[in-house]
DNA sequence: ATGAAAGCGCTAACAA
DNA sequence: TTGTTAGCGCTTTCAT
């Protein structure tokens, strides 16, 4: 036989000669009982610190006040931070996360979403891996509550919130432009949706400014730093030469900026670099990086938002959100002095994500 | 009436003309059942794509197969990478883990880990804010297996996996002996447990290879890179300067280096500079830092290995544990060029934390 | 090999 | 105001 819990309602009523149920009403606070009573069973509970039995309740309640949180990988600083605002703003109603991460395995991701369904998480957030909808059947015929985050799938009919990555490349070309660039670049990402918008919000924002657009400014690099080196470099050759470059991501920009400082230009004199992510370091390089900020705690905040109004069944049937992307403007296309050391930076953005 | 759960045991049981404890058993392939009723309920499961209900199976059998895991910060690099890690480790074991952080509010910490054990973890991991045991005494008595890491909590009788602090002293300040550094000074943070252990260990290190220990060497900064700015500052107007500098941290480090650069001094080779806890973007700084790497990893793998012990009953009554920290050689002791931009560093490490 | 009975700790509906 | 009855979906025990 297994062990008894310790301090159940029944021992409370036990004790004090009540049913269960009126326990059961005091600690929850409903119905009418009478203040005689209501003390001694608080009185009671306190000296057996009793603890509610949420899976008890969750068993007749139907409802486990838990949201699943599935990302390819928490590590990562803009899902660390999502996962956070989620939790934030999920916390004061009563919900916790129950987090997990697929390692852009889809196949793991599915297993997981069904695994965290068989738990009855009340709802569910995922940044999903999938590329189609059949990944997503059964967690749908469950019908329960689903916010997609940062990767649409095609076909899934469930809310989305991301970011606007059109608007990114957008921002970013026309920060440049107003900059006063002339002849500017891009060093494309990878063949992925995302990287595709942003080129696209590149490109519109030249033709808006009726800038050329020469196909040889427009280089592939990828995810990694590496790509970005070798991908500035191939620029460098370009005739004439970029004064301005939008990069895909921020190691894209970190590897393009090492590539134009080994060739002994200046930024931004020379050439002005924005990058793309935020991500916490951009502001303590050498040349602190101009970036675009994808609003992760926003993309957090407004995807619980979402799934809590679905849950408690306000079915205010939330439509996509795109967040609109912040430029971060820093040295890599403000400063002025460049080969020495800028003066101190930021002090806030280093101590933030490492005292501790 | 709450609305019924889809596809239960009683379901299939019913559609199937057999118990429900028949069909129990063949799910979860226990007790004796013909080949035939085990194709019947199998096949009849698939069709009506049954999910089993685990809050009903916890209540029954007391173990939900999460753990809790309580963190001031889940966004921070370290942290993330502990999480990620005992998710790791423990999900071939079918536990989930439900994540939670207090930002460094201990009564916040408190009220979250009884609602934790209210949720009926099975355990809990916790980087506790906790100065005394005061905290703990309801989770202890509800006697749930419980392991803290990476901050020990006096007279809390729970195993306990963090860092060796005391190691990362030595480990850091012997480096730069070995380098050759004579002069090691050592800006120390703030007044808590692990900045003295560090700060132990620098001086250790200076004993052994009985090298001098002025106490104007050792400068007070604290988590931030402003502090390490500061403090380098005081640190350049002694007399001899140092050639050598042990940080507490690696924001520290970075504020001490923009110090160094900023007086025209360069790095390594008029002061070399140490920091400590390897966070990612060490790497891609203008002078790369050496620094010393906490284990992060092992921590959370070590912690959920010993929570799982207890969990499973085989009270190997874990004793505490210190993960042995990791030097890692970058330019700030070790590259010859300086003033200029280094060649290219690492190329994974800024990849691994920003591709996405 | 199968099932009937009992119950996990709690809440919902209805009675008294 | 209080209590009775009846489950939630599952597992355990013990008969058959």
């Amino acid at each position: 036989m297994l062990p008894r819990m310790p301090g159940t309602m029944s021992d409370i009523a036990r004790d004090l000669k009540v049913s269960v149920v009126t326990v059961s009403k005091v600690l929850r606070n409903r119905g009418n009982i009478s203040a005689a009573t209501r003390a001694r069973v608080l009185k009671r509970a306190k000296e057996l610190n009793y603890q509610p039995n949420w899976i008890a309740r969750s068993l007749v309640t139907r409802r486990t006040f838990t949201v699943g949180l599935l990302l390819p990988d928490f590590t990562h600083p803009f899902f660390a931070e999502v996962a956070k605002s989620i939790a934030e703003t999920v916390r004061p109603h009563g919900y916790h996360v129950i987090i997990s991460y697929f390692e852009e395995d889809s196949g793991i991701e599915t297993k997981e979403a069904e695994l965290l369904v068989a738990r009855q998480v009340d709802g569910l957030i995922i940044a999903s891996a999938q590329t189609s909808r059949t990944g997503f059947q059964r967690i749908r015929q469950g019908k329960i509550p689903l916010v997609l985050i940062d990767r649409q799938v095609p076909n899934v009919k469930a809310p989305f919130v991301g970011t606007d990555h059109r608007a990114i490349g957008r921002l970013a070309t026309e920060h440049l432009i107003e900059r006063g660039c002339r002849c500017i670049a891009h060093l494309r990402g990878p063949a992925i949706r995302i990287a595709a918008d942003r080129l696209a919000g590149y490109r519109a924002a030249l033709r808006a400014h009726r800038l050329s657009q020469s196909p040889q400014y427009v280089i592939p690099a990828s995810y990694a730093d590496s790509t970005g080196y070798e991908a500035m470099r191939k620029l460098l050759r370009v005739n004439p030469p970029p004064d301005g470059v939008f990069c895909y991501n921020d190691p894209v920009a970190i590897g393009a900026m090492k590539a134009i400082r080994d060739a002994g230009l200046s930024i931004p004199d020379d050439i002005a670099v924005v990058g793309a992510g935020n991500v916490h370091y951009s502001d303590v390089l050498a040349v602190p990086l101009t970036t675009v900020d994808q609003g992760a705690r926003e993309i957090g905040h407004q995807a619980a938002q979402i799934l809590i109004d679905q849950m408690e069944g306000s079915r205010k049937a939330g439509r996509d959100v795109l967040i609109p992307p912040k430029l971060v403007v820093r040295q890599s296309t403000s400063g002025r002095r460049t080969m020495q050391m800028p003066a101190f930076p930021s002090l806030h953005s280093v101590k933030d994500i490492t005292a501790r």
